[in-house]
DNA sequence: GTGTATATCTCGGGG
DNA sequence: CCCCGAGGTATACAC
């Protein structure tokens, strides 16, 4: 990872147009060539960047960064007050633990902990416009389309209302009922859930990972 | 800015919890108290982070990075590379062209370029929950509600149709028709927006910039 | 502060 | 490659 300490101007050119005036940044080359020019503040997200793969191209006072898409970078260096280089070798990666996947995958193995006499009949259901988190049958053999998600908002009510439009209208299925499932739920989701006849379950995730490891225990 | 290059395990327990084994890694700290934690490769996010405001405190071995939500980030230092720090002072910040907002700026000045015969009445016309890009009326006086985005989506489709449904319940404006307009719309969006009687329409930001120019011209 | 909408969103998965 | 959905989304702005 090569790290400039420079003060420059930037220009960016391509899925809008956008300019820095001088002053004094860091510019981040990693090892995959992607750039980002990071100011002394402003959370993480640097001012301008440009993702690998590009080319990059080091003329005397400035650097131009350009990819297949057609996006540029044009870095005009004034001053340069420090250029380093480190060798880091590869990252590991990151070991994630609690996100919605998890959260899905432990609900599809214990479709009860939702409802009664629930039964998994897919998970990823696919619809015309996007695939339904599970699909269940409940203990009458009704059809029960359920959306998870870790914070459950409105947004997530209105993405399964979207899929029991069209899940309704296949004769194989009708009718389905929703159930919106979440690690907590926001007041106004709740109501607009409720406002549309779907029910909503809050569920805790260390209790989940519990009943799996009891049920792995068991064998 | 502060830039640590060193070997070290990360642990963050918040939101998710989350492990990084021991390798060589970037940690920035900016002015405004933020941390960073970068390899070498895999584009601008960095694999680890935590926004201001924090409280940041050294060990020996270790820091501790903590908010006021309860979230904690826990850097354990194996081996320090480098360690430096530079003054930078306030950036000035970046300028942009070419955002929604000038998008909409255009379309209010050419609604024609979006329909023959459409007028505008409004920009940002208010409704309870929110105001419309655009309000118009056509050539035959019908009022169109306009959702104006860069890139059209699903949730763009979902928005113009919960103003739709405020702007029917008004009198003086029913019925109300919907025109999605953007630069590039997605499939699924179309989908939905068809199924929805909405129009949509797909417009050029340079074409409708040139638009712009040529009318200054003639005065 | 909450709620809403935007973003060069980024990132990863599936076709 | 594009399409799609999730994100510790972050960020700005209105109420």
């Amino acid at each position: 990872m090569r790290l400039v300490i420079a003060r420059c101007t930037v220009d960016y050119d391509g899925r809008l147009t956008a300019h820095l005036p001088s002053a004094i940044r860091l510019l981040m080359v990693k090892a995959d060539g992607c750039v980002a020019i990071h100011a002394d503040g402003g959370a993480y997200k640097p001012l301008n960047w440009m993702n690998a793969p590009n080319r990059l191209t080091e003329h005397d006072d400035h650097w131009t960064v350009s990819n297949k898409k057609g996006e540029t970078l044009t870095i005009t260096l004034e001053e340069v007050l420090s250029d380093s280089d480190f060798e880091m070798g590869v990252d590991p990666g990151l070991q994630k633990d609690g996100v919605e996947a998890h959260l899905q995958e432990l609900l599809a193995a214990n479709p009860e902990s939702i409802a009664d006499g629930l039964r998994l009949v897919r998970r990823e259901y696919p619809t015309d416009i996007g695939p339904v988190d599970l699909l269940c049958r409940d203990a009458e053999g009704i059809a029960v389309a359920i959306e998870v998600k870790r914070r459950g908002e409105i947004d997530g009510v209105e993405q399964l209302t979207r899929y029991l439009d069209f899940l309704n209208r296949d004769p194989m299925l009708r009718p389905v009922r929703g159930v919106f499932v979440a690690q907590e739920i926001k007041p106004q989701a709740k109501v607009l859930a409720t406002d549309r006849d779907i029910d909503w379950v809050v569920v805790d995730y260390n209790e989940l990972r519990g009943i799996e490891t009891d049920e792995l225990k068991l064998f």
